[in-house]
DNA sequence: ACAATACTAAAGTTTTCGCTTGACAATGCT
DNA sequence: AGCATTGTCAAGCGAAAACTTTAGTATTGT
């Protein structure tokens, strides 16, 4: 494992952006080079890098250049991240609910 | 299932902030009133009332008034939909890598 | 009735975001 | 070499976000 460790924070502010999440969508179906993925979003090159900048610093994309053109794919530590914390919160209150059965089966 | 429809962009927004998701982990201990809420969490009450706003527009939370006091609880539908998002980029890039070991396997 | 509690609503401030523009590499093609 | 392609950097702008302050409303306890 040469994971960073995540910072949840940064997951999910970068997933709370539309043009984010379908960059994301996109490199989840392979890996595409920075002015590929651009094409389909109407925003600038310079936009589609800056947002690559926050998703790699997230944990959720990989980027690596070779030549020039930068490759770009998903990174699964920070979806991974994501999903634990909303794991996390699932299980605590599915405890809390197995107590509360418990209370009403003693009654 | 009386559940209106989640926009996953207002759900990943709001737990975009720490704030919000430091509500989000104490809610799935349990329902607790606003001030409650507050206390904790150094900001004023006014700002805690309008991080509740965005989290129950984006189905993450709920809450009822009752005399004076409004009792807050997680609701399941938002973090249902961002499990679900992130569940479904998993199955895309896992169809991928099948794809990909069924190619070096005919080789 | 009066005071305290528990919010609520509106307005204003400061900070952060998302994006563009424009100038500038570096690389590859012919 | 000349030129297009592909990406990078920095500055700046408008809009949205996160707070605060101030003033108010409804509800409850004494």
């Amino acid at each position: 494992m040469l994971s960073r460790k995540i910072n949840i924070d940064l997951v999910f502010q970068a997933l709370g952006d539309a043009t984010r999440r379908a960059i994301v969508e996109k490199l989840s179906e392979g890996p595409i080079s920075v002015s590929r993925l651009a094409m389909p979003l109407h925003i600038t090159l310079a936009a589609v890098v800056q947002h690559l900048q926050i998703l790699e610093a997230s944990g959720l994309v990989h980027t690596e250049k070779q030549g020039r053109i930068r490759t770009c794919s998903i990174e699964t530590a920070g979806l991974s991240a994501a999903e634990q914390w909303i794991g996390d919160r699932r299980s605590t209150w599915e405890r809390r609910f197995d107590r509360l059965g418990d209370l009403l089966e003693e009654s």
